[in-house]
DNA sequence: GTCTATAATCCGATAGAC
DNA sequence: GTCTATCGGATTATAGAC
C-alpha cells in the first residue's frame, strides 16, 4: 500500500476529532459527508474508505466522543475514589460560560443529544452503558446515593442545552447560575441529610 | 377564492400541530418539506402557500409550540397565583415515563432544543423571552428565587433528554427518578432555608 | 488510501394550470 | 389554495483509475 496502515489510523482519527467537533457545531443530520472530509482536506468519496456508512459513522462519533469527554476524563482521573470536592469542581467547570459558547470542543450531549435519542438501540446501549460507569463514579463521591448523580447529570445536559438555546450572554449566565444553584443546594441537602 | 381563509387558517394550524409532532419526532433537520406537507394529506408545493421558506416554518413552529406547551399552559392557568405544590405536580408529570417515550407529543425543548440553539438570533430571543415568562411565574411559587426556577426548567430538559438517550426502560425509569429526587432535593432545601 | 466521475435519489423552491 | 411538473443543487454511495 502506498500509505502506511497507521497513516489510514492518523485520517480515522482526525475524522472523529475534527470531524466530531464539526458535528457538534451543525448537527449530524445537517453535516454532508463532503463537508465533513473538506473539513480534514479529503474528497469525500474518501469517507467510504474509512467507515461503510454515515450512519456507521454516527454509532463511532458517539462511542468515540463519550469515551474522550472531559466528564469521562474527570472521573477516571487516577485510581483514587472521586471525592465529592473533586466532582464540585468537575460540574462548574461543566455548567460554564465558554462551554456554553463552545459547543465544537464541548460535550457530545447536550449537542447530540436528541440525535442520539433517536439513534438505533446499539447506539443507545452503548451510550446507557458508558454514562451508567460515569454515574456510578459519580454516586461514588455522593456517599452512594446513585438517583443524585442521575439528577446531576441531567442538570448538567440541561443546563448547559437551555443556555445555549438563549439569546443574550445575560440570560445565558442566568441559566448558568441558576442550575449551579439548584445543584448546589441539592448537594448540600443531601450532605447535611447524611451528615445528621 | 375557491377555499375559504379560515380554510388556509385550518391548514396552516394542521401543520404547526401535526407537522410538529412529526418534526419533534424526527428532528426538524431530517424531516423534508414533502414528507411534512404529506403528513396533513397535502402536496410538497402547497407549504410555500403558507410558509416563505422552510426556515421561516422553523421559527414559526418554535413560537407555536411554546405558545401552546404543557408548561405555559400549567403556568398561565387562571389568574391566581402558581403555588408550591401546583409547580411540583408540574415538574412530576414533566418526568414522566409517558412524556419520554412521546416526544411527537411533549415539549419542543428536548426534542429540537440543539436546533433551537444553532437557530438565528430571532429564533433564540424569541424563545429567550417566552422561557422568561415561565421563569418569572416559576420564581413567584418558589419564594422569588428566580435561580432556583432556572434550575428546575434545565432539570425538566436534562432529565428527559438524558432518559430518552437510554434503551432500556429500567434506565429511563432510573433517569427520570434521579432527576425528580434532585428537585425534591433542591426545592426542600431551599423551603427550609425560607421557612427558618 | 485517495482521487475524479457519476449514479440515483432527495432537497428546497418556483412556474403555471385550475 | 392546491395541484403537477420541474429546475438547480445537494445528498449518500459506488465505480474505476492511480
Amino acid at each position: 500500500m502506498r500509505y502506511s496502515a497507521e497513516h489510514k489510523q492518523q485520517t480515522r482519527e482526525r475524522l472523529l476529532n475534527e470531524g466530531g467537533a464539526l458535528v457538534k457545531e451543525r448537527g449530524f443530520a445537517s453535516l454532508g459527508v463532503d463537508a465533513l472530509m473538506k473539513a480534514v482536506g479529503l474528497s469525500g468519496a474518501a469517507f467510504y474508505g474509512h467507515f461503510p456508512s454515515k450512519d456507521a459513522f454516527f454509532a463511532e462519533l458517539i462511542e468515540h466522543q463519550m469515551a474522550n469527554s472531559a466528564l469521562r476524563r474527570s472521573a477516571d482521573a487516577g485510581d483514587e475514589r472521586l471525592d465529592r470536592n473533586h466532582l464540585w469542581r468537575t460540574l462548574q467547570h461543566y455548567l460554564s460560560l465558554s462551554h456554553v459558547e463552545h459547543p465544537e470542543s464541548g460535550c457530545a450531549l447536550p449537542a447530540l443529544g436528541a440525535e442520539i435519542a433517536r439513534a438505533d438501540e446499539p447506539v443507545r446501549e452503548q451510550v446507557e452503558q458508558t454514562l451508567g460507569r460515569l454515574q456510578r463514579r459519580w454516586a461514588d463521591a455522593l456517599d452512594g446515593n446513585g438517583e443524585l448523580a442521575w439528577g446531576a447529570l441531567a442538570q448538567c445536559v440541561g443546563g448547559l442545552l437551555l443556555a445555549r438555546m438563549m439569546a443574550s450572554e445575560e440570560s445565558r449566565k442566568a441559566v448558568l447560575e441558576g442550575s449551579r444553584q439548584l445543584l448546589a443546594a441539592a448537594l448540600q441537602a443531601k450532605a447535611e441529610v447524611s451528615a445528621g
